[in-house]
DNA sequence: CGTTGGCACTCGGTAGAATCGAGTGCTAAC
DNA sequence: GTTAGCACTCGATTCTACCGAGTGCCAACG
């Protein structure tokens, strides 16, 4: 690849690759070399403008919809704007305040508080927002609970140390009473306490078959938990700003597609994740993956609890974004929600 | 009202708005008289229904687009065509088989099997589904678990009779030792077994000071959860049809509005236990209070367990849907989860 | 009297032509 | 290297003409 040259551009066609970028996001349209030079204090005419742009289109920062209409960027001149002039993210006061306010009144349960902290950051972005838990694996085992909901039936439930809860009913064919069922929890609990939840040790047997069977029963059924989920959840908050940028789509129905995308947890959390292993924060258009995101931006931060990594936050919107806003609120929230995470949890 | 004659059509007539439904829910353009004529065994020519048109127009049930077009089913036409054509549900074979299939192969936790049903049901109707969840205040209490996850954080878990799981993360002033935590745990436990949720009794003092302010602060805790949430849980499923039945609704917005109510639970199941509280299965356009539901229809249909109302299964699409094929879904998948429930919980 | 064929009329949708104007590329002068 | 000037391009907009499905009405029919 040319990246010798690509990252490097002279001052005043960074320049004017800035200004058409944050024309084009502000106003939608195609900004032609007049706007560029009228309303920007480069001190050269329309006719050097447009000089530069044809090298700028030739280099593939900008392009033209059709000929003879002004520029747009292209995903690659969204990716330089990006790297270079985002270096310190902007926020509104009002916003920074509600985000200050969020994290000061929070507190509930960890799935309401990441189900609201994504519709907060969809609120201050305007974006739709994506929030994804941490990884229940390296959570520990903090106490374990059999109750006999019906005769026959059983619910078990696990305590984890990151203060998740993890439950399945259960069906036996014996049917145990109390003291048996209270025996199997309190066998179970003091073998697993402190154990990883993606790690339970097979329980001994005791004499007693009934019990067994069901304390076998129970890692069974965790085990399963484990193996089938994706386990990290994913929130979504402000779907509804899907539909409001659909303009800034091709088509109405890539907003379907997307809508559809965001239902299978499985893929969008693999997705965030595959992205923060490679050190990506901003993912834009072609240089995502998935045929359906090719007209779409992502912004994430991980945050951390305890100064480990434990989850992502996020914005999922067009291409068109206003980049710099963004990615200020995306760092702001993950980095508040990290805090708040490790002094309550 | 003059509902005597409103309900009172002929039998040409009701043929003939039937058929104007049928065909405009088919092909969403409007349907004239030679249409209407030519596709039906009717037997009488277009002139003939054109006059039985005029009729239906001017009482209501039929309108025209713009003058001399076909006519398309005004709400009050659709509300007529539900209450007399739609007596028994018609499902493809296909779907009722996907639905079987769901039912046989379903367990898991509570929540992912609403939620799966609310997919499930999406997917037969090509609608978006949503699934209101059993009421939590009848539940009484099975179990109680506290569980320190830090050195002055608890964590209080509550498992309830129908499967449910309570929790909410504690700060204490004090730090307790597990011994006390313990003490507290089966204090309260022995209390509160069997009792209501939303009506916990108040821990009677034990002696120790931090254990009781413990035990009071869990059931503040475990207050605030049932005053603060409106508790039955609500699951939408398909939400990306919504856009791609944009079609059917007036504007491209009106999708944003949709897919944002949908977001607001409290505003939805409130609306949706309105409505059964009446005796309303199927609400459509403007029977609906809400604005943004203006072009929508809601189909609805209780499920018991146990013999007793529990919760509501519904779609929400445009009012120009498939309402037999719609309601045969929402029915037979509310009796197969009540079924299901039933037997497992 | 209900039903039917005939007929003039309406009006949204489509296609084509004309026009407008923002913006470009190029060239020559500074 | 920069700038003014100019011919050219092409999407967007407007206007016109026209088509045709569908209507309402009327007179004739069984």
């Amino acid at each position: 690849m040319g990246s010798t040259e690509a990252t490097d551009l002279d001052e005043r066609k960074a320049a004017i690759l800035r200004a058409v970028v944050e024309e084009y996001v502000e106003t939608a349209e195609p900004v032609g070399s007049q706007r560029v030079a009228g309303s920007r204090k480069l001190g050269v005419s329309s006719a050097t403008v447009r000089n530069d742009m044809t090298v700028l289109e030739r280099e593939g920062y900008i392009t033209q919809p059709y000929t003879s209409a002004g520029r747009i960027p292209t995903d690659l001149g969204y990716r330089y704007f990006v790297d270079h002039f985002t270096s310190e993210g902007a926020l509104r006061i009002a916003q920074r305040r509600a985000v200050a306010e969020f994290f000061e009144s929070a507190h509930r349960a960890l799935e309401d508080l990441l189900h609201e902290t994504s519709q907060l950051l969809s609120r201050v972005t305007d974006h739709t927002a994506m929030v994804v838990g941490p990884q229940p694996e390296v959570a520990q085992v903090r106490g374990v609970q059999l109750v006999t909901l019906h005769p026959g039936v059983v619910l078990a439930v696990a305590v984890l140390s990151n203060g998740a809860v993890e439950k399945y009913t259960l069906e036996l064919p014996d049917v145990l009473d109390e003291a048996q069922v209270g025996a199997a929890a309190s066998a179970l609990e003091g073998l697993w306490n402190g154990c990883a939840f993606n790690e339970l040790p097979e329980p001994p047997p005791s004499g007693d078959e009934a019990i067994d069977r069901l304390a076998y029963a129970v890692r069974a059924a965790f085990g399963e938990l484990v193996a089938e989920r994706p386990m990290e959840m994913l929130y979504v908050g402000g779907t509804s700003r899907l539909i409001a940028e659909h303009e800034s789509f091709a088509t109405a129905e890539s907003a379907a597609h997307l809508l559809e995308l965001l239902e299978h947890q499985v893929v969008v959390v693999s997705l965030v994740r595959n992205l923060l292993d490679q050190g990506v924060n901003v993912s834009i258009g072609s240089e995502n993956e998935i045929e359906e995101l090719r007209d779409c931006a992502i912004v994430l931060a991980p945050y951390r609890v305890e100064g480990e990594f434990a989850g992502t936050v996020g914005v999922l919107g067009p291409t068109r974004m206003d980049y710099r806003r963004t990615i200020g609120a995306v760092a702001v929230v993950s980095q508040q929600l990290g805090r708040l995470l490790t002094r309550v949890d």
